[in-house]
DNA sequence: GTCTATATAATGATAGAC
DNA sequence: GTCTATCATTATATAGAC
């Protein structure tokens, strides 16, 4: 692992900013409390990224290409090399979680792109026969993704009532065997709230 | 529908304010903008509240009520009572999903309560049998719980890539539906993931 | 590349009139 | 209850020396 100070200046600010946005937002930190972390003047900051948009810029462009790094080559998407990634560093989870809910463009494309990549990996189980058909395999895809994330937004919360601290492993591989045993075995015994939802939504829809 | 000057200023503030912290996070939302939106003066809003803190913890307060009103009656935490109230109120659904993620006192309260309903919930169906056992019944409530709110956070994204608009019904009600075939059937045919997490979490736990 | 010093604007909060 | 006027602080950003 390297130290902090193996990195440039430029990185080191770049770092700190992460970190920071993470914890409090990109509304809620100064530029100044980056540039005391990274050890550097305010002025510093902004010659190197312009303006504080500048370094929120410089951030999701490094997460993106982190994101796109640790997983084009393992098998897409699934609690494999990007669940890794991201287990390994907090202060990239916490900035994508945030990314994600203020709708920056790089969350979003690597929203998309995952949801991409977890489309095609399905498609391929379903044709070797260990996935389930459906209908709407866009839908699922989503829909996997954002279960799939959801513990990277409600870390902190799913952290406290399983014990643990947040993203201690422990913690993390109690909640993902659970989930992992209601995607294989399921969680309900028969159709009654599939077929509930099913008859208001056409009601929703006839109306 | 009860129109938006039938309120007196006090809570119109406060509506204001649920919108504006919602949409652009509390600290990038200056109490200035919340006097404009509700039609005042800046100096109203600190008079009623103390403190933009303040302000902030009117609205979880306000929030939480709502939720906890929206919920103890029906079936507890299913997609039902609670997904409708919060389908009808875009703007709690926002401010809710960053609370979550800002880990606000009374988002911490929501999210525990609602897990603690669900457990119930799910053990009176373990009971009746129409819920799978399972080994960590309390891994899976909290697991269950933050797939439900999932789109609530993610609500942006999952929007975007399901054609309409973010929380139109049309597009919720494909995501909703998708999940609960998951839910109900199951993702995967067999075992192999499940198995392989396992032995996975041994060797993590064993070294 | 890195700093100090500073300009300029916006912010949360207060005082006091009505 | 509601306003106008204002203060003190903090914010982003720039200028220019080293």
């Amino acid at each position: 692992m390297r130290s902090v100070d193996d990195l440039t200046a430029r990185a080191r600010i770049r770092e700190a900013a992460l970190a920071r946005f993470g914890a409090d937002g990109v509304a809620g930190t100064s530029v100044r409390a980056v540039a005391a972390d990274a050890g550097v003047s305010p002025a510093l900051v902004l010659h190197h990224f312009g303006s504080k948009d500048g370094l929120r810029q410089a951030c999701d462009e490094h997460v993106l290409a982190l994101i796109r790094s640790g997983g084009e080559d393992a098998e897409p998407s699934d609690l494999g090399a990007l669940a890794e990634m991201l287990d390994s560093a907090t202060p990239v989870r916490r900035y994508l979680g945030r990314a994600l809910l203020d709708g920056s463009p790089a969350a979003a494309t690597v929203f998309a792109e995952i949801v991409e990549r977890t489309e095609r990996w399905l498609a391929d189980g379903q044709a070797q026969g260990w996935v389930r058909p459906t209908e709407d395999s866009r839908a699922r895809a989503v829909t996997y993704v954002s279960w799939l994330l959801a513990p990277l937004v409600l870390g902190e919360q799913v952290g406290r009532l399983l014990g643990g601290d947040v993203a201690e492993t422990a913690t993390s591989v109690r909640g993902a065997r659970a989930g992992l045993e209601m995607l294989t075995h399921g969680l309900f015994t028969d159709d009654r709230w599939l077929t509930a939802f099913t008859s208001v939504a056409r009601t929703e829809r006839g109306r």
